[in-house]
DNA sequence: TGCGTTTTACGACAATAATCGTACTTTAGT
DNA sequence: ACTAAAGTACGATTATTGTCGTAAAACGCA
């Protein structure tokens, strides 16, 4: 019973992204910060969320009257979801290209420029056994 | 006169990943690559194409029987459109874990980890100056 | 307890995307 | 010219997603 076959939408997503960022969080809480980015009616907010409920993308505390919304699909797994059609549909299953246009296009710290060289490193090492 | 802001759908993507890589094709062929993944109806491919054309996502040639389509968007556009997502909403923003993610999912060429490599150390320089 | 405020519930609708059947067109071969 | 085969055109329908209004419930507090 793996709900690895659910398909999490647009907006499903951008409301992911809030909770697996905040941990948990209010309906009110994920609207405003949908409202910093775009125009959003609180209902339909509301609505998603609860939709995302019941299809099991997010666990609540409804306890008290603020309901507590927490994420309830593991981050990884959509990332390699989403990695996964990216890299197929937009790289043609290249890893190579889309790393290095993620590292042209959008800028990183050094310490993590660091972790890539040694995770090549190891790659490498690897690929010489 | 952009098109920056049309929307490119799931299906849409599919068929643009097969002119991507072909540079042309038939309904005909496009169809059949998409129907090695999975099921797919001719009329139904042919319809997202003609509306695909109509939006401006393809061109064609239709001097001939068998209509020639092109893609008619820039990949690196829509490389870039898709990235932001992905970066904003599965990422939080952070170059360096996509990047590490990319790189211990899929396959690389020793020649890309080099090209890498490379660019890492143009990137830190920069950031000395 | 009664009232205003905040929040949730939920149906109804609108917009978008995807599917498919059927009819029409073009062409090659005879 | 006729026919079969291979295409294209396109409307109609369905499925999916997203939106929003209205009502009901929960709570705080005078």
């Amino acid at each position: 019973m793996t709900k690895k076959d659910i398909h999490i939408t647009e907006a499903e997503l951008e409301i992911l992204q809030v909770l697996w960022d905040k941990k948990e969080a209010t309906v009110k809480e994920v609207h405003e910060e949908l409202s910093a980015e775009r125009e959003a009616v609180y209902t339909t907010t509301l609505k998603q969320m609860q939709v995302m409920h019941e299809k099991g993308l997010l666990k609540r505390d409804d306890s008290r009257r603020q309901h507590i919304y927490y994420p309830d699909v593991d981050i990884k797994r959509v990332q390699r979801k989403f990695m996964d059609k990216v890299m197929k549909n937009l790289f043609s299953g290249n890893a190579g290209e889309l790393v290095m246009n993620a590292l042209s296009n959008y800028k990183t710290t050094p310490e993590e420029l660091e972790q890539i060289k040694t995770l090549i490193e190891k790659a490498k090492q690897a690929k010489k056994l």
